[in-house]
DNA sequence: CGTCTATTTGAATGTACTCAAAAGCGGTGG
DNA sequence: CCACCGCTTTTGAGTACATTCAAATAGACG
């Protein structure tokens, strides 16, 4: 039942046997997000990586205070989760919305780690996403220290465009580590019609 | 000849047998770097992937007008490169210099392709370091985006004790993306001594 | 000892935030 | 289908955070 996604996913970097893909997606469970709904909530325990199906969703960190800080936003045949929770089984930092109706499928810490050993091509796989993730990261912690909110704002833009078309100014400027009413005012200075 | 801080760092994550560990180590190559040389050039191509044997690194980006930014610092028992232009062969976005005499064992692309291959628990060790340096960074982000520059300060030093005791305020400003004249003023005003 | 670079200090400026209020927009119920 | 409600976005004034530039001081190194 439409396993193409993420056995596509996986091709692009290994290659598995129709018994090793049977199996693999044997050990994913499927789960709906209505829009708005948490897929994990700050504070309950990281069980799951989740592979985005359909929708759109939000990871962000809530401060005591009540701020918002969006550390990602995951579409359609991206893997999401709060990583490093996920991996040290300690209780989530960060929280996952769905920003539309969405659907995942899920894979439990316990199954990973029987599949890295069932299937060690697995390792390759997970490490070259791995890789990308740092890369990915890397870049944007330079972004961040390198230059002014307004030029941070265009290269988001630029690199990320499906992703910035369809999230609100607000979720945008979380991202960007400034308030809406700063993201606001600089675009209207820039769209002069 | 002193692989045991590398063959040690490899066994927190994965079992090697003799022959593995000695055709692995087998494939290093040492370098030796001086204090303020280069081992990256911005430009140049990243073919290695660097593991440090002594000494501290610091990895930055210069920018056209001459603003450097900190991407990472490395010292002892730290693999350390620049990841993307390393894994996509291209041309150094960051450059390497060593902050004192440093030695290092480098490992080349194919020479890890090579090994990856040989010796398959290898992808599990790197998949284990890429996800650490992949929460690392995100982590650095959620900072960077939530908090002041004093706040990050703080954090950076209770975070990383050993190096930023060793470091200038020149380099934990460029870390921290803010400049060096800022970083002394708000650290006078939290030493009223 | 002298040179070079890092650090400090201060004034002026620019970037980004806070708070408050108004306007816009989408969803929901009557 | 329209009216209302809640949330997002806009706008502006005042403030705080952070930079720039310049000059003085302190430290490191040959």
């Amino acid at each position: 039942m439409s396993f193409e996604l993420v056995l596509n996913n996986i091709q692009k970097h290994i290659l598995l046997d129709d018994l090793e893909k049977s199996y693999f997606v044997s050990q994913l469970q499927e789960e709906a997000v209505s829009k708005k709904r948490l897929l994990l909530e700050q504070g309950n325990l990281c069980r799951n990586i989740y592979f985005i199906r359909s929708g759109s969703l939000r990871v962000f960190y809530r401060s005591k205070d009540g701020k918002e800080s969006t550390v990602m936003f995951g579409i359609a045949d991206w893997w999401i989760t709060d990583m490093y929770c996920f991996v040290n089984k300690r209780p989530a930092m960060l929280s996952i919305e769905a920003l539309e109706d969405s659907s995942v499928w899920k894979l439990d810490y316990c199954r990973l780690k029987k599949l890295y050993t069932e299937i060690p091509k697995l390792e390759k796989y997970f490490r070259i996403l791995m890789q990308n993730a740092y890369c990915r990261e890397q870049l944007r912690a330079l972004d961040n220290i390198t230059f002014t909110a307004e030029e941070r704002y265009s290269r988001f833009v630029e690199k990320y465009p499906l992703i910035s078309q369809k999230i609100t100014q607000k979720d945008t400027a979380s991202y960007l580590g400034i308030t809406p009413e700063f993201l606001s005012s600089f675009k209207r200075k820039n769209q002069p019609s």
